[in-house]
DNA sequence: GTCTATATTGCGATAGAC
DNA sequence: GTCTATCGCAATATAGAC
């Protein structure tokens, strides 16, 4: 059964932008073609936007969000660390090929942010990573991971799932599992985790 | 001693202007900006540059040539796959740390590009990937490396060195020659290449 | 090579009628 | 809420004097 579900106009705004700004980037987008896109005239926009910068700070700030609801609901079991931080791992390298385009967006438009715009992403991203380099620290207390340098193992992590948003799509050579699947085993390796 | 050494106006247009397309990004810089960091006028500019998309593609090329250059001639040398391996990445994250500018811009500003002049650069993007996956198959066959998709350890390696260009800056928390090792290291884990 | 001046285009944002 | 019209500004690129 297919339902239709009627969506709002700052909705259907907030997603034609994420697709346009990843596209072609938010400086190299138009209001008028933000508009365009979602069936509007760029005057009406108004109605439903602060601004530009603010439209693009609402589309990063609710990835962020996203992304930590994500990763908080799959590591939320009983397990021990190992466990726990490979349902992470595959829960972060998911939601990184799943959303790509927000997720780019996310990283490559952060300097079109004025300062304090850009704070509130980056505190986001910060408590995004503070809570993966607790899962890697435990496994290390818990001799059950060759902790390196906790830091950098999270920048690790963050780099693999970044890099896969900027070239996975659906179709391609390897299903989404196949490579959640094997990024996660080599993500283990760097910990020296032992493979199941 | 120190040498005073001439740089052309166009030398110094594109260092300038790379400093500001990596700290404001390409379509949020203009021209008057550039000309104002080479100490010109804008109407000068064109006197060194064709147009502002082809300063942009110079830019790209070049540190993609230069990237190249830096890791063929770090694997020119007798030595099993694994020692290669070893040097390539080494130089691979370096390269990626000290000009991490022109790297970043490489990466975030490919969408700026038309479709020909973005051509050019993924070509020499793909010969880059292949040599480093080569070195990776090479160490495979050897049985030196447990090799999982060497497509995707390239994948890997790209995405630390990238990511790196994003946040490193001299005088950190660890010096530039503690990263590359940390993340050799880390890289050849992902190969499991026991560790000297 | 440098400069000033300008042509042309498109931008974000707003005003006000409906 | 929608629209049309427009304001004020800044962009790339060019022309032409020196």
């Amino acid at each position: 059964m297919t339902e239709l579900v009627e969506r709002s106009s700052a909705e259907v705004i907030r997603a034609e932008a994420a697709k346009l700004f990843f596209e072609r980037g938010y400086d190299a987008t138009s209001l008028r073609q933000v508009a365009a896109a979602s069936g509007l005239r760029v005057g009406s926009l108004y109605n439903h936007i602060d601004s530009k910068e603010h439209l693009l700070l609402q589309i990063m700030g609710g990835i962020m969000d996203d992304l930590m609801g994500s990763i908080r609901l799959a590591i939320d079991f009983d397990g021990d660390a190992v466990a726990r931080l490979r349902a992470a791992l595959a829960a972060h390298l998911k939601f990184h090929a799943e959303r790509a385009q927000e997720v780019f967006i996310g990283n490559a438009e952060l300097r079109s942010l004025s300062e304090q715009a850009r704070d509130v992403v980056i505190a986001k991203r910060h408590e995004y990573e503070l809570l993966l380099q607790d899962l890697i620290e435990e496994a290390g207390r818990a001799s059950l991971a060759d902790v390196v340098d906790a830091r950098l193992h999270v920048y690790s992590f963050v780099a693999q799932a970044t890099h896969i948003a900027g070239w996975f799509k659906p179709g391609g050579r390897m299903s989404l599992d196949e490579i959640v699947e094997i990024y996660t085993r080599l993500a283990l390796r760097e910990l020296k985790v032992p493979e199941a």
